[in-house]
RNA sequence: GGGCGCUUAGCUCAGUUGGUUAGAGCGUCUCGUUUACACCGAGAAGGUCGGGGGUUCGAGUCCCUCAGCGCCCA
């Protein structure tokens, strides 16, 4: 019976869309066990990941594609295991990033800005907007085979969310840990927002150290001598160096450290603003560094964050000296209206003038830049919202530090501490029209009116005439509630009840601040207990040198292109294997062909498993298992205690790199190729060879799926379709209807037999081995069947029963293979193998050179005997006391072995 | 300044309770059209695991130290 023939490469083009669509229409990607319907079991456990949600206007990239490909391994696994498995799917609304790609999009287009589109008109744009594209990304995500439920899928501005949001917000503000004031704060004057402290980065550049004269004020009570005010203003003076010289304008100290006897006298008394002639005090300060520039300190309470700190202890008044978009304001004098960058220039040119200026030099020195946008951000005293962080952060670490959360991998927990230890109020309000927008009334007499539902009065005065803050919240606010808003929360809803807390979060390293920190102490602050008790963080993704991808380097992989050229699951498996946790990897095409390729082996390998079981006589009953069918079942069960292991601790690469070796090694250039023997042979024999490939083949795809998912959902339906009408049918009964729900492999202890099966087999292994070595050595043709004798010693009867195999696999004739226990006469005009106990005779009339031979036989005795002096000097040690027994024994054996092999060899020379 | 990571074959990387002269893919060399697969098969060459010191019967694997590279925080 010819069953439709399976094209001879796997065509992941014609495969992956239908097979995803199969996925989802047969409902696989939603939990089995829904606490939404009549039949939910509650004893029956959950396992659940949210996804980090992507920018709803963002596209995929490689970083994209290792969440995926790590999380829907973790879900298929937890599923094919019996777990409810819920992968909640998502995205959040990017705040900046979205308004601005709108905004630009405006401008292009209608060259209109959106403060002359108005707030109301331009949100009903990006609304639009994400309308239009928020299902891009999403798509991509399908296309990496991931098994969200998508019914459940959410994004941060929702109905629901954003009432978790107001939810979240009020009860912080109802405890007393949201406040609002001016504060110095980190503004973008590009994006004209307020940033927090993790959207500023830093980076090291070149810039100037401007040295100037800070002038002193003469005293006007001891001006007793002849000394005239002009030589006062000459001589005295403080040495100043600053790196942003234009913030002189908002100087209100000059501080010296107390003990610094250069500087100590002026300690008290006035220096004088340059240009604006303002007065302010020299104050002594510990934090100033008498080492760094001239040792003086010029203080900017209002734009710079150390300065700020000084001014607190010392009530000095703080100025602001530039406006919103970075200009100099109405406290600047005469450069009001500048750029900061433009008064910088002006300001230094009229000091020259005036003779305060002492030098500049060339300065390396750290710039804070924007993180979106790359403008240098400037320190600025603003108007904004924050958390008291302090109690959260506290709840967050204890979270970690008593277990209740583990990071994987641990290290990243001292990351964590370190963190929250020194963190600081969390500004949370943003300049933006895009959000969620500040749940706070304001009436004319200024009393605040915070609330979940929008309020018509004020609260405090009934006034009607009130309005909301302009403010909207950090996007952060709302995707540290993901894990629960998504479920349903504030809501007790089934789903929450059910599901929360989650199992895993996944994601980069680089978002453990943003994100998942930010995440634990949401979660421990609104609904008491660990949004999930893992956190697993895989590494960034780099070009095949370690370089960072950029779009200037033009070293961008981008996976869209990768699946489309190798496929999905090639990039999986790619991305899987080739990463440690928690380590960036290096990715190149090459890795991916060569997985694309691995995809293949796959497929063909189920091609030969599938021919074998049509070509089946019907009726023939398996008949007893070989040495071959034993050994390939011992190794499939050892690795799939080995992979279970990996799996719980989290070494994903590891397992994958082991199913790949055991598929491609073991499976198909041993098992396969005996195979092939016996079902030649027909009949029971033929029975029992396909019963092995179907069933070893069957577990390994299995174990396979959750990094390959669609080459084995695919060969796999085939395998069972195969099966069905065959004289196996009974493999088939115990099938489900898809791969993607079939049963995780169990784990079994081995039964006693395992090892010595192994150890015949493995011998069989070397033999092969060694006698195609010889041949290649001897350039003997492949086709050329040669004969052979073996003196097998102990061995002989189970190398007889192996004949066939040995023959066959090392290219012999069976016909004139002969195999005793010991040989009378060395053959002659052959080459001789030895193979532990084994000796093995080729006799190639011609083609033994006496020479040559003799040098080969020399050169592996001086192995072996280097191998004996080594294991005897091991053996005579310490060793064999202090180490434990079955190990000092497993090292006689060896060297039992090779003292055989050496004699064997010996008498070879002679 | 503090913390973390990396340094293993020409290239990119595995190697988790320390167990015995190190593995993979790619690349290189030699063969090969055996009816699963040339996106393949068979064979080979190639490293002593950054340097130094230590613990141990035994160290790529643990400790100390030095060097180079990278990241995070201040």
């Amino acid at each position: 019976m010819t069953k439709h023939e399976l094209p001879k490469a796997y065509d992941f083009k014609a495969t992956e869309s239908r097979i995803y669509a199969m996925w989802e229409a047969g409902g696989y990607f939603k939990p089995h066990n829904d606490p939404n319907k009549p039949d939910f079991d509650p004893t029956v456990k959950p396992f659940v990941i949210s996804i980090p949600p992507p920018n709803v206007t963002g596209e995929l990239h490689l970083g994209h594609a290792m969440f995926v490909s790590v999380e829907d391994l973790m879900i298929r696994y937890h599923r094919m295991k019996g777990y409810s498995a819920l992968w909640v799917p998502g995205t959040d609304h990017a705040g900046i990033a979205t308004q601005l790609m709108v905004e630009r999009d405006l401008l292009k287009t209608e060259e209109i800005t959106r403060e002359e589109l108005g707030r109301e008109k331009f949100l009903e744009r990006t609304w639009a907007w994400k309308k239009k594209y928020g299902g891009m990304i999403t798509n991509q995500i399908r296309r990496l085979g991931a098994s969200c439920d998508w019914d459940r899928e959410r994004f941060t501005m929702d109905e629901g969310l954003s009432r978790a949001v107001r939810e979240a917000f009020v009860r912080l503000y109802e405890k007393g840990l949201i406040y609002r004031g001016p504060r110095l704060i980190n503004w973008s004057p590009g994006l004209k927002t307020a940033v927090s402290d993790l959207e500023v980065e830093y980076s090291e550049e070149d810039a100037h150290l401007y040295y100037f004269k800070y002038m002193i004020k003469p005293d006007s009570g001891s001006s007793t001598s002849g000394n005239s005010e002009a030589e006062l203003r000459e001589s005295d003076f403080i040495p100043v160096s600053t790196i942003r010289p234009e913030t002189i304008l908002g100087d209100t100290a000059v501080a010296v450290h107390p003990e610094d006897e250069r500087y100590k006298k002026y300690i008290g008394k006035t220096a004088i603003v340059p240009m604006l002639g303002r007065e302010i005090p020299i104050i002594a300060d510990e934090y100033v560094s008498m080492e760094f520039g001239t040792g003086a300190l010029k203080i900017t309470p209002g734009h710079d964050p150390n300065d700020y700190a000084i001014a607190h202890r010392h009530n000095l008044p703080i100025i602001s000296m530039l406006d919103k978009e970075a200009r100099v304001n109405e406290n600047g004098g005469k450069y009001q209206g500048l750029d900061r960058f433009e008064a910088r220039k002006k300001l230094w040119a009229d000091m020259k003038e005036a003779g305060l200026v002492i030098k500049t030099e060339p300065y390396r020195t750290t710039i804070p830049r924007s993180q979106r946008g790359g403008e240098i951000v400037e320190p600025m005293i603003s108007e904004q919202w924050f958390v008291k962080i302090e109690s959260l952060a506290n709840a967050g670490l204890d979270a970690v530090k008593d277990g209740r959360i583990k990071i994987v991998p641990e290290r990243f927990e001292k990351t964590y501490f370190n963190w929250l230890e020194n963190i600081k109020d969390w500004c949370i309000s943003r300049q933006l029209w895009w959000g969620h927008r500040i749940p706070v009334w304001y009436c004319p007499d200024g009393h605040m009116t915070v609330a979940r539902e929008d309020p018509t009065q004020c609260a405090t005065c009934g006034s009607k005439d009130i309005h909301q803050d302009d403010d909207v919240l950090d996007t952060w606010f709302s995707s540290g509630l993901w894990p629960f808003s998504t479920l349903g929360w504030p809501d007790e809803t089934p789903d929450f009840k059910y599901f929360y807390p989650t199992s895993y979060m996944e994601t980069g390293y680089d978002i453990l601040f943003f994100w998942v920190a930010r995440m634990i102490m949401s979660g421990l602050e609104y609904t008491g207990q660990v949004p999930f008790h893992t956190v697993y963080l895989h590494g960034l993704i780099r070009d095949e040198h370690g370089h960072k991808m950029s779009k200037t380097k033009g070293n961008v992989i981008d996976p869209l292109t990768v699946m489309d050229d190798l496929g999905t699951d090639a990039l999986r498996f790619t991305l899987l294997v080739g990463a440690t946790p928690g380590n960036d990897m290096n990715l190149s095409v090459k890795k991916v062909e060569a997985n694309r390729n691995f995809a293949n082996k796959v497929w063909n390998a189920g091609r030969f498993v599938i021919n074998a079981i049509n070509s089946l006589q019907p009726g023939a009953e398996p008949g007893d298992y070989t040495l071959a069918d034993s050994w390939i079942w011992a190794r499939l069960q050892n690795l799939i205690r080995d992979v279970e292991r990996q799996f719980q601790n989290f070494q994903y690469g590891q397992a994958g790199q082991q199913i790949y070796d055991f598929l491609w090694s073991d499976f198909a250039d041993w098992y396969v190729e005996v195979a092939k023997l016996e079902l030649a042979e027909g009949g029971a024999r033929a029975t029992r060879a396909a019963h092995t490939l179907a069933r070893v083949f069957d577990l390994t795809l299995r174990l396979l799926h959750p990094f390959t998912p669609f080459v084995t959902e695919e060969i796999w339906g085939h395998l069972r379709t195969a099966l069905r009408e065959s004289p196996l049918a009974e493999l088939y009964k115990s099938q489900p209807e898809a791969l993607i729900v079939a049963k995780w492999p169990n784990v079994r202890e081995p039964e006693g037999w395992e090892a010595e099966k192994t150890a015949d087999f493995e011998l069989i292994q070397e033999i092969v081995r060694s006698v195609r070595n010889l041949r290649a050595e001897k350039s003997v043709a492949p086709s050329k069947k040669i004969a052979a004798f073996i003196s097998a010693g102990a061995k002989a009867d189970l190398l007889n029963e192996q004949s066939k195999v040995i023959a066959a696999l090392a290219g012999l004739d069976q016909s004139q293979l002969t195999i005793h226990s010991s040989l009378k006469d060395k053959p002659a005009d052959s080459a001789a193998l030895v193979v532990g106990s084994v000796e093995i005779y080729l006799p190639l009339a011609g083609m033994v050179d006496l020479a040559s031979e003799k040098s080969r036989l020399e050169k592996e005795l001086k192995e072996a005997e280097s191998h004996i002096q080594r294991l005897e000097n091991l053996l005579n040690g310490d060793f064999a006391q202090k180490a434990p027994p079955a190990l000092v024994q497993k090292e006689r054996d060896k060297l039992a072995a090779y003292k055989d092999t050496a004699e064997k060899i010996k008498a070879q020379l002679k």
